[in-house]
DNA sequence: ACAGGGTCTGAAATCGTTTACAAATGTAAA
DNA sequence: TTTACATTTGTAAACGATTTCAGACCCTGT
């Protein structure tokens, strides 16, 4: 079997290469005799174009680019997944990028995105302040930014209201009598972790509780780093009573923390992680989380970017998501010896 | 800032696109003194080569297909984490596609990597005679199979040696003294739900136990697949002490379905899962799993794709990797009542 | 009958590379 | 000095699509 080009398919129906070009292309000007003859062509001659050759010469590409910082953070796989199906919907494929937050990583695959000519990317940005990004932009290649803002006013984005999810999480814990309350943060380096960290002081401050540096401690996204703080934060004296942690993989490692420490769930000690998982619930006891709608984030970054592929000039859109705080039993009233 | 193009490269530096594309390609025959004024040439334009071009013309390409089912699998991001990795260390991007079980959507992914001309796909094939992927063969297009075999000798392979670890899973129970032992299976329409069913009924053979169908449930590999199943094999009479799940997401559900009985883990039922997880020593008891080695059965598929695209004709290869028992809590005696 | 305007179709240029071929130059052997 | 041959470079033809331009054809109104 060879691949047919769009010359075989122009022999076999009698007509010109143009016109099979126009017939698929919905052009009008076509007459309807002729469209059928160039449709059962490339129906039996399985016929399909070469996509390169259209990207060269119209510019137009069928795929879009995502660049995250890690496929295995829970919170990135559903992300991906809704971009997936919303790409499928459009006849769109992916292509993806683990950046690991490191710039550089980073900055070569934006240019791979431009090299590639896709017709847009998707991206959780390394930084606030990304220069890379202007190379897409010139190019007229749009970007959504997710989950970490940009500052650029030209890029579309999605984001998760980070910072009403954890102020709602550090008054739960506050209602339930907490005082000293230790936060696991992710580095105040990208939007989450700056916005989580002003949620957890504004709750604190608004009950009138003092904001002690001492109580938080910034970890790096992953277990380890979870597991890390938590030890640290567990050994001052008075005591925490609760730990917010603000990320998924984190909390997993905060768990196994406490677990070593041997401390009970949540009669010692509470504590609520960000981002729901599927195995949440089946911990003893069930995790207190505060849920981020992370399938229907990719969703919408897929839709907001074929609709500024289909739109150019249509004004910036800034989405803000709400997250969703689910009581279950990793948070109680604080200790009676507290 | 407008994209550079090899005319631009070729003008700055004074010789002719034949010579800047042959500098960049690393032909022999061009001399040390003109290769340096092409090199500076391109870093003073920033010249990326377009790369549709490129696979236009030459048919190299730089990217890889993967097709799996399903990223949100666990199972399948480590896979295609480890994947990545590799691509990356070889200057390969990848576009990823999730087939769903969906023999349509499949067939249409893979007609999009031959559009596309991607360099070589890894496939987590929807059946074991897969008609699809001669469209790729046919076009020399390698194919690499992950998880699940393909009948058909010229494709590499990567698997796990499932019946082996299906085998020391029910084993291990076995010796524990279990005898109505559930098995809630992958369909057995592909490679994993075969083989582990094949290790179950050996490992009851061996030990003189019988093999009855109706302790036999297959689920749909999703968490409710599970959660259904589990609940059907726990209504039977007399009641089976042990569970053996041949999938992650499906040993969630199954969880959850103990939990709602109310049963005792392993005081009154044992579990042993498929795949470990970053959180099955979280929970309580801690899981006792068949782990794979994901990770890495990426980055050998990986290996051996961009192996087969540098040596065109060397053997096919079958990797199989194995797994690991890791005994941890869930699994104990048999209850004293039964 | 003819000009004017629309509809349909094809020839040829084009996108940015790689590569076959040829030309130019240099070097060594006769 | 001439010849033979290797090395280096350039010219131009691909690759397979889209798109501009212009020509052919068919109406319609004068």
């Amino acid at each position: 079997m060879v691949t047919s080009t769009s010359q075989d398919v122009a022999k076999k129906a009698g007509v010109s290469v143009a016109t099979v070009s126009r017939v698929l292309n919905h052009s009008p000007h076509v007459s309807p005799n002729v469209q059928r003859k160039v449709l059962r062509a490339v129906k039996a001659l399985n016929y399909q174009p070469n996509r390169s050759a259209q990207r060269l010469r119209a510019k137009r590409s069928h795929v879009i680019g995502i660049i995250i910082s890690d496929i295995q953070n829970p919170f990135f796989t559903a992300v991906v997944r809704g971009i997936e199906d919303i790409a499928y919907k459009h006849g769109y494929s992916i292509v993806l990028c683990n950046s690991d937050e490191d710039a550089d990583k980073e900055q070569l695959y934006i240019n791979v995105m431009r090299a590639e000519a896709v017709a847009g990317v998707i991206l959780a940005s390394t930084s606030e302040t990304n220069p890379h990004v202007h190379g897409l932009i010139a190019h007229h290649i749009p970007v959504v930014a997710i989950d970490r803002r940009i500052k650029d006013r030209q890029v579309d984005s999605v984001l998760v209201a980070n910072a009403q999810g954890a102020f709602e999480a550090v008054t739960h814990l506050i209602e339930l009598g907490h005082q000293r309350i230790g936060l696991i943060g992710l580095p105040p380096t990208r939007t989450p972790g700056v916005e989580r960290y002003e949620g957890y002081q504004r709750a604190l401050r608004e009950r009138g509780l003092p904001v002690s540096r001492k109580y938080v401690c910034w970890g790096n996204a992953k277990l380890q780093g979870g597991h890390d703080c938590a030890l640290q934060l567990l050994d001052l004296q008075p005591p925490i009573t609760a730990l917010f942690v603000a990320n998924n993989l984190m909390t997993l490692g905060a768990l196994s923390a406490l677990r070593e420490r041997q401390l009970q769930i949540p009669n010692q000690i509470s504590i609520v992680g960000f981002d729901d998982m599927p195995w949440a619930p089946l911990l003893q006891p069930p995790l207190t989380v505060v849920a981020q709608p992370t399938y229907e984030l990719g969703q919408q970054a897929a839709e907001l970017l074929v609709d500024r592929l289909e739109h150019q000039e249509k004004p910036v859109a800034r989405l803000q998501l709400q997250s969703n705080l689910i009581v279950r039993g990793s948070t109680g009233p604080v200790p009676i010896s507290a």
